[in-house]
DNA sequence: AAGCAGAGCGCG
DNA sequence: AAAGCGCGCTCTGCTT
């Protein structure tokens, strides 16, 4: 029986929508009925005194911008840019959730024309829209005509989601250019933002173009009037296209400066991969995916009980330990009770109280899990270090997951939509914030069950198998590692094989103990090797000794020698050309590599007598690692001199050599698969949606009728997307109700599970 | 009140 | 010695 037939309106949802979020990222609460007077008078005296100070910047004193308020001027100008073949656009918005905010206005620009702005949803102080504006459906009539445009964006994601979800197009466009990623692809070790961009790239001497909460602090745009607002706007659609001019040369695969600059498979991999994507992931985002809240509410009662259980088992540790006398200022920094997030307090308890020494020399206050399990290793106190970890695993699946994750769920689509950023790393990977897709615990088989599939649909999980590992025998080329996995064979067991001379069955993980343990091992080292691992630490990993690490070690790099090569040969690229490429031609610059070891100067700055600076230097080199600090401290004390130390620096980028090919490669590859997917013609009719990406793995959904069918078209794509590749790819899927559930069976046979 | 760095920890 | 690469989130403790 429906008894409340009153629905929210689309405000009153968009209200409920941002306190969720606001709540869930923030858990301070304001008390809501003082705080809108409050921040209505706080709004209306900033603004009066921003406008004030903005007087001479929100200026237009060559007449450069205009202001379009009638449809017949909208659409002039978009047949004007239809002739001139490119237009940039941007939005003017509320905020930065495309779910929540709406766009205030369109900034337009194309050469020949003055850039302009069109107000959409400028409002008073009250939020009552402003008179004098275009109506909403004319601007989505006229805009009708954006397919025909080639577009310019600055992170086009951002304002083709908004201007959708505002009412303003029906259905995403592909974007000719996007000055954020390609600002990413042509040097991913800058800043990103538009005006930081065109400061360094296109403003000859004009002055710095302040960013939007330097101007505007932190009022949203509908509040700025719009004969102040204008100028600002239809700038960043110039600045947008300026920028545009600065890179194109760079990123057209037929330009020379392009092929000069060898950036040729850049600009391809920008065109073919990048651009495509922006569509799909708007998409995906829009999808979303629903979270079972009743369960995650029994969820949170639960570990509810578990931490307060974990809380209550640490201080009745920490009663039972013998705590020494403590100064007065330690102790008053000590709360009472202590507070067991407080790594600081921790810390005082540990070092002063119990007068422990840490193990690690680098972290000599450091409360880690991995400080932690040496004391439980060597029994002492074992059975607080014990609860202590109890408690902050139990904490951090509370807090970052349990009950974060349901209150991000939209009003109104019942779903969570996450937010994938297409270049979060430099290597070229996505990264996931509000909330992160890519953490969500995967062991612990309690959380990812939250996530459900809509009725009648499951979750596909697709992931490739060992991914970075073959990337790693493509690239070295290795004959061994190349075979083995044209043969299909267990890679790890192959190598313990040729490093120990026996039979290859013999080393499968199930044969022997002994067999799991030298395949274990082999394992660490070849992904440690991956990551640029040292010795040290390798031994530290798999708890032997140094020797025995390097043993291993060097039994590797002998047998697989084109392996250490290939590490030799990225960092002799890095050191010649200035960067390393991926497979596909996405490039890391790695300018630090060239860094000298050790840099000498006077404590004013200036120049060393090269003969000091070399005795220092020769003194440094033959030095033991923790002999350095007394040496620099010497030479600043005898001779006046400031020793920079970059030698960690250095190591750093070249560890980062082979590591970004492999990792960016392995993005390229996972990317490539998406546009596949996204576009595959077969796979919308099955009704297949994109959910998610997790670097080596992509989910999505369809109807459970159609998955096994839609299963084999994705592996199909995800393999062809590692075209070009001398190892062949392997694919795993499985069909999931819950993201962590019980498999669905393959019709036939039991369908493979990936480890 | 808001921003920041550092510690710690979740994932591939 | 930034001794293992790439991320984002939560919490503390401090600054502005």
């Amino acid at each position: 029986m429906k008894i409340d037939l009153k629905l929210p309106s689309e405000e009153e949802i968009r209200k409920k929508n941002k306190e969720i979020v606001k709540k869930a990222s923030s858990p301070k609460r304001v008390p809501s009925s003082i705080s809108a007077d409050k921040k209505r008078a706080g709004i209306e005296k900033k603004l009066f005194s921003i406008l004030e100070e903005l007087k001479d910047e929100l200026i237009d004193s060559e007449g450069k911008f205009a202001v379009i308020n009638d449809a017949e001027g909208l659409r002039d100008y978009l047949q004007k840019a239809e002739e001139a073949g490119v237009m940039a656009i941007d939005t003017e918005t509320t905020g930065l959730d495309p779910m929540i905010d709406r766009v205030v206005g369109l900034c337009l620009y194309t050469p020949g024309e003055r850039a302009v702005y069109v107000s959409v949803n400028h409002t008073d102080i009250d939020g009552n829209r402003l008179p004098g504006q275009l109506e909403m459906k004319d601007i989505a009539e006229a805009l009708k005509a954006i397919g025909k445009l080639k577009l310019v964006f600055h992170n086009a994601k951002f304002d083709l989601r908004m201007m959708k979800h505002s009412g303003l197009i029906e259905s995403y466009v592909d974007p000719f250019w996007d000055t954020y990623i390609a600002a990413n692809l042509l040097n991913e070790n800058e800043l990103h933002g538009l005006k930081v961009l065109w400061n360094s790239y296109c403003n000859e001497g004009k002055g710095k173009v302040a960013a939007y909460d330097d101007l505007f602090e932190k009022i949203p745009f509908n509040y700025i009037p719009i004969e102040k607002g204008y100028i600002y706007g239809a700038k960043d659609a110039l600045m947008t296209y300026e920028l545009y001019s600065f890179q194109r040369k760079y990123l057209d695969p037929e330009s020379d400066v392009c092929k000069s600059r060898n950036l040729r498979d850049a600009a391809l991999l920008y065109r073919d991969v990048e651009l495509p994507l922006i569509r799909i992931i708007a998409e995906m985002e829009d999808e979303g995916i629903y979270v079972d809240k009743d369960y995650a509410e029994k969820l949170e009662e639960e570990y509810n009980g578990k931490l307060k259980e974990a809380q209550e088992g640490v201080y009745d540790e920490i009663a039972k330990l013998q705590i020494g006398e403590l100064p007065e200022e330690l102790f008053k920094k000590l709360g009472n009770p202590i507070n067991l997030n407080s790594p600081t307090q921790l810390a005082i308890l540990l070092y002063d109280a119990l007068k422990l020494e840490s193990p690690d020399r680098k972290m000599p206050r450091g409360t880690g899990e991995k400080i932690l399990k040496h004391y439980i290793e060597k029994n002492i106190h074992r059975d607080f270090f014990r609860a202590i970890m109890e408690y902050r695993k139990i904490k951090k699946l509370m807090t970052t997951y349990i009950t974060k994750i349901p209150a991000l769920v939209r009003q109104d689509t019942g779903k969570l939509h996450y937010n994938f950023n297409q270049y979060g790393a430099r290597t070229g990977r996505f990264s996931s914030k509000n909330p992160n897709m890519q953490n969500i615990p995967a062991k612990n088989e309690d959380i990812r069950k939250m996530f459900v599939a809509e009725d009648g649909k499951v979750f596909i999980c697709a992931d490739y198998s060992q991914q970075e590992p073959r990337i790693l025998a493509h690239v070295s080329k290795d004959k061994n590692l190349v075979r083995a996995y044209q043969e299909g064979k267990d890679i790890y067991s192959w190598v313990v094989s040729l490093l120990y001379g026996r039979p290859y069955e013999e080393c499968l993980e199930g044969f022997s103990e002994e067999a799991a343990k030298r395949r274990y091992m082999i394992k660490q080292v070849i992904l440690g090797i991956m990551y640029g691992r040292g010795v040290a630490s390798v031994a530290e990993e798999l708890k032997i000794s140094k020797q025995e690490a390097q043993g291993i070690i060097d039994l590797f790099f002998s047998t697989f020698n084109s392996v250490e090569k290939t590490i030799k040969d990225y960092i002799y690229m890095a050191k010649t050309m200035g960067y390393v490429s991926t497979v596909y031609g996405r490039k890391r610059r790695l300018p630090e590599i060239s860094f000298s070891d050790y840099e000498f100067y006077t404590l004013q700055g200036g120049q060393v007598n090269p003969a000091v600076a070399n005795y220092y230097l020769s003194l440094l080199n033959r030095a033991a690692w923790d002999e350095k600090e007394m040496i620099i401290e010497q030479a600043r004390q005898d001779h006046k001199i400031r020793i920079v130390d970059n030698t960690g620096i250095v190591a750093y980028a070249k560890r980062q050599c082979l590591n970004s090919v492999i990792q960016g490669t392995a993005a390229d590859i996972t990317k490539r698969a998406m546009v596949l997917i996204g576009n595959d013609k077969r796979l919308k009719k099955l009704g297949y949606k994109m959910l998610l990406q997790v670097h080596d793995e992509i989910i999505g959904t369809c109807r459970e009728e159609v998955w096994e069918e839609a299963a084999d078209i994705i592996v199909e794509l995800m393999i062809s997307a590692a075209d070009g590749l001398i190892v062949p790819m392997e694919v795993d899927t499985i069909a999931v109700k819950r993201w962590y559930g019980e498999e669905i069976e393959r019709r036939g046979k039991r369908c493979e599970t990936g480890n």
